[in-house]
This record gives C-alpha cells, sequence and structure tokens, in this order.
DNA sequence: CGCCCGATCTGACTGGCCGTCAGATTTCGG
DNA sequence: CCGAAATCTGACGGCCAGTCAGATCGGGCG
C-alpha cells in the first residue's frame, strides 16, 4: 500500500492526524455494530472520540466514504482466506480443507459483519465504489473456487453446466448470507455447528463433485 | 387478511386514506429503488405524492413502517413461488421443475429487489420486525426444499451430513444473494442466462442428488 | 528557552429534514 | 343544506449535515 493517508484537501496527513482518523473510523465501525447505517450520525461518531463534527469533514467527505475506508481494510483482512484455496483441494483432503475454510470464513464474517453488510447494500444499490470494493473482496476468494470447479467440470466429476466463475459466485453468496440468517435460524433448530457442517458439506460437493 | 389498515392512531381507515396510503407506499417503493435506503426523505416521499409530510406520518411511525408494509406486500408475493415445489420434483423431471422456480425467483427478485435488500439489512441488523417478515417470507420456501432434502437424505441419495432445514436455509441464501451479485457478475462474463443455468444445476444437485 | 509556522482542531452558523399539533378542509349521512 | 367525522396541512421546535474562519497545538530553529 504505497498510498499515503491524506485529508479531504489532499494533504499527506502527520502522525497526530493519522491517530484522529484512525479513532473516527474505529467509533464509526463501533456505532455501525451497535446500531446500524441507518442510525450512524457522524455526530455520534465524533462525540465518541471527544472531537468535533469538522474534525470528521477533515478527512473523509462524508460518513459514507468512512463505512468504505472500512470496507477496503475489510478487504485486506480477506485475503489470508485464499490461503485455504491453494493448493486445490483433494478429495481425500476435501472436507478437512473445506471445514478449515469455512471456519475461517465465519470468523471473519463475525468480526466484520457489520461493515460487510452495508458494503452489500451499497454495491447493490449501485454505487460504484462500493460495487469495486466487493468486486475485489469476492474474486479473491471466487478464483479459488473457480479453479477448482473447472478442473472438476474439465474431469468430468462435476456437469458442464456447471459455469465455473457463476458457480464460485453462487457458492460465496451462500456462504456469505447464510452467515447473515444465523440468528435467525438458531431460533428454528440449527446450530451453529449445523450450520458450518451443512455449509461444508455443500461445499464440497459443489466444488469436487460428490 | 382480515386486518383492516389503520392510520397510526388506531382508526380504520375510508377509501380516500387509503388511497392515500397507498400513493404513499407506491411513491416510496419507487423513491427506493431509484436512490436506496440511505437517501429515502420522507419530504421526498411526500412531494412525489403531491402530500404534505403530516399526512405520511398519520399512516406510518416513520419511514421504515412504510418499508415494513412494502416488505409484508413482497411476501404475499411470495407465495406463488412455492406452487413450484410442491409436489416434490423427481429425478426425472427435476431440471425442468427447477428451471421454472428459479425463473419466477428471478422475475419475483426483479421486482421487489429494492424493498428486499432493506428488509434483508434491517433483519440483519436486529430489527425484530423485520426479521419476522424475512423469516415468514423465507419459511415459505425453505420448507419446500427442507421436505425434498429430507427424504433425499432418507433415501441415501444425499449424505447425512446435510441438515435438510440448515440445507434449504443456504440454498435460498444462495439464490437470493447470487441475484443482487448480478449486475456485477455480467460485467465479468456471467450472463444472465449463465447465472439461471448454473443456479439450476446446483439446485437440483442439492436437492435430488447427482 | 522562546518564537515561529505549518498542521490540526473547533465554535458557530446556515440550511434542511424530522415529527407533532392545532386547526383548516373535505366528505357524507340525514 | 347542515353538522359531525374523517382527512389533510401549515407552521414550528429540535436535531443533524456540512462549511469556514479563526483558535490551538507541536516540532524545529536560532
Amino acid at each position: 500500500m504505497g498510498t499515503k493517508v491524506r485529508s479531504v484537501d489532499g494533504r499527506v496527513i502527520g502522525t497526530r492526524a493519522q491517530a484522529t482518523r484512525r479513532r473516527l473510523l474505529d467509533s464509526t465501525a463501533k456505532l455501525l455494530g451497535e446500531h446500524g447505517v441507518l442510525d450512524l450520525r457522524v455526530v455520534d461518531i465524533t462525540r465518541e472520540v471527544g472531537t468535533s463534527a469538522a474534525t470528521f469533514y477533515q478527512y473523509f467527505n462524508d460518513a459514507d466514504a468512512a463505512i468504505l475506508a472500512l470496507a477496503e481494510e475489510a478487504t485486506e483482512a480477506e485475503r489470508p482466506l485464499v490461503d485455504h484455496l491453494r493448493p486445490a483441494w483433494l478429495p481425500s483432503d476435501a472436507s478437512a480443507r473445506a471445514e478449515a475454510f469455512v471456519d475461517a470464513y465465519i470468523a471473519y464474517w463475525d468480526e466484520f459483519a457489520a461493515v460487510l453488510r452495508v458494503r452489500n447494500l451499497k454495491a447493490e444499490e449501485g454505487d460504484r465504489n462500493f460495487r469495486a470494493v466487493r468486486s475485489q473482496a469476492n474474486l479473491l476468494v471466487i478464483e479459488g473456487l473457480q479453479d477448482m470447479i473447472r478442473d472438476g467440470v474439465d474431469r468430468g466429476r462435476l456437469p458442464s453446466s456447471l459455469d465455473p466463475f457463476t458457480a464460485a459466485a453462487a457458492l460465496v453468496a451462500m456462504i456469505e448470507r447464510l452467515l447473515g440468517f444465523q440468528n435467525e435460524m438458531t431460533k428454528r433448530g440449527s446450530s451453529r455447528q449445523l450450520i458450518r457442517d451443512t455449509l461444508v458439506t455443500l461445499l464440497v460437493r459443489a466444488v469436487v463433485g460428490p
């Protein structure tokens, strides 16, 4: 990451300012987790940090900009997940590898859920910046899965009506979304453990075949 | 639905008021689709209808309440989708039935995307009312899939590590979410047709086995 | 040590939206 | 045509977004 952090007017900022910016971001993430985007107010963010609203606008054009910055950080944090996908899973170790992957994904999701939800909403509503960030993040994982699926199709273990890229995207979508369902599902008899195991099974079957 | 439409103060409302309420809902849906929740302002909704903000608050406690009402309407519109799931798919007709189901789901999603996105966000952020609405809507479809998966597991066509309810939820999650990805994916070479076919394949394999 | 200058922060203000209420307007049965 | 009930709205207090001019801070220099 060669690019320096800058204030709204384009100036490269010093250590004190960086610390302030960081506190603002942390506060934003915290409030996002506690009350959701719709109740996020710049005034609250700054109150939490003990600074003034004007300071916030020195570093971010608006609340969205701060969330976008958090989403970019989340993308960085997603990078290690890819390690679980390379080298490609073998029929023999697929279950174990898939388990490790799903566990890592769940942990990742738990940490960044609030930000990712907003990122996804804004992306789906058509915001260019959020789309770009989401694409980048998803592609990390999608590409790993895609390669395995393509291989499976080529070797005839998977049906050719499966488009590797699309199927990989579908799997990522499934994992991501199911974790959002979690709370609701536990109320209907699905334990976290069950969710994990089911996800693993579906993944393995879709990626390396039955 | 035996319950009459009521104003905020609990009074059952007449025809004129119902018409006004409907126009407010339609306007809300329209603006939601055009600009997203975060830019939704009660003032805009009423301006669009040519009425005053005070009128809006006669029928809804806040913008959320209007969106919730729209989400309930969306649940009603989802009901017919279940017809595609009963009677259970047979190995022989599974592809065709799954195709019809996915097509119907895509059409449904296209129509209500804006509202469903907000419903899901609010549900995931923990709002009780939106959770209830989403659960109800999802259960319609989940139960149909669940029955088929349970049957598949019982007959040994599907692995017993698949929990029917959880797996069904995962599939619904996948479909729902993938449709949200659509626009982005087409830019990466996934056509709408490809998405449909891949979704159908994954569904059939997960529900009736390979 | 004390001054200076750029970096950083903030008080104060304008404009706009939220949500409420009292009163105006419309509707409708008789 | 009248009066009561239903429906609508103008106007207002309060809160938040976003801006700007000026106050404050902190490190380097003589």
